[in-house]
DNA sequence: TTGAAAACGGAGGGTGCCTCCGTATTATTA
DNA sequence: TAATAATACGGAGGCACCCTCCGTTTTCAA
């Protein structure tokens, strides 16, 4: 077993960024020939990466998955925790905001693979926020009693609660700010 | 202005009902070249009659709900007005399992006509249905206080808070089944 | 350096979308 | 009823996309 090729590599990377761009610009239905052309490769190679579409999404969202649950791991509760756990808040908001026509996408049977893979990055999320919300009640700044996954299903509500249009995301992150300040200890 | 050509009535109602079975049953992305073939009638027709997928989407569901109104005004009260009321979300709910695919893939922004016409449609429902309520309350069969919209924004949420799946129906049926014991008077 | 393994690109066959226009049908007029 | 004008029909054709296949190119390792 050789080592993988350098190029293959690199056009895989190239492929996922400019899925990113085309998918997550013009919809999930935009031509998978667009972003190879995009990419700068042919639609061969598109396909020898990526049997299909879904593959190519899972492939995308994973890796932005992926960067947000670094960001997770990152903070430092600091001097206020709770604004800590807004700021990543925010960011998955964002998230679901360019994902949502992908994720509709996606199909409901995932690989094995897919579905441990998933599950170690929430986890792995909720590992994080329970570690700051600790730390926010150990500084008498957050009530007690609360779960990451509460946040995390409250999150999802809000994004879920409304279609999709100019005012979503403002929306969300007004509802969102009001539940985050009740979180603080009266 | 002439009278309509009676080709054109007949070609228009065959393309509707194609449009149910083909769309209905192989999801919305289903080929549009499809429902011409099975409505017998060429690519041409479909097209002069239904510029775009959305607009026969619409006009395969206005013929739906128009049926569905049908039958709630056509409700007796009768001897057991919550059966009937029963009945009817029951039907609504089926409605929902067939078309579910379809409304997701309607846009947004509806033409002021189509909201007209959705918005009396539905107030014909809630009329109906409150007729019933209120039969139901004059007998003493069921509580009071219950408008038509309870019903359906209850049923709504049954119907959006599962997956489809295989079980989706049998489920949803099941929690209105409880929701509607309890309108029983006690 | 060299050759086999690995990856590349894109032509090609199939399908769907939608338009356009010559042909056929229908309603009206005489 | 026959002629005519309005209306509708069908499907060929142009374009885009999907995906496969294979001759060519690049890379790695001996």
């Amino acid at each position: 077993m050789r080592k993988p090729r350098a190029d293959a590599q690199k056009n895989r990377e190239k492929l996922i960024d400019a899925a990113r761009e085309v998918l997550g610009g013009g919809g999930p239905e935009a031509s998978l020939e667009a972003v190879a052309r995009r990419a700068g490769v042919g639609i061969g190679t598109l396909y020898r990466h990526f049997p299909n579409r879904e593959v190519l999404f899972h492939a995308v969202f994973r890796q932005d998955l992926e960067g947000l649950v670094e960001q997770a791991e990152a903070l430092e509760p600091g001097e206020a925790p709770l604004e800590a756990v807004r700021g990543w808040l925010h960011a998955n908001v964002a998230l679901v905001e360019t994902k949502r026509g992908m994720l509709g996408a996606l199909s409901v049977v995932m690989s094995e693979e897919s579905k441990q893979t998933y599950a170690e990055l929430t986890g792995r999320v909720v590992r994080a926020l329970n570690r700051l919300l600790a730390a926010g009640v150990a500084r008498g700044q957050i009530r007690e009693g609360i779960a990451a996954e509460d946040l995390l299903q409250t999150m999802y509500a809000f994004c879920y609660a409304r279609e999709p249009g100019p005012e979503w995301r403002a929306h969300v992150l007004r509802l969102l700010d009001i539940f985050i300040d009740g979180l603080r200890r009266a």
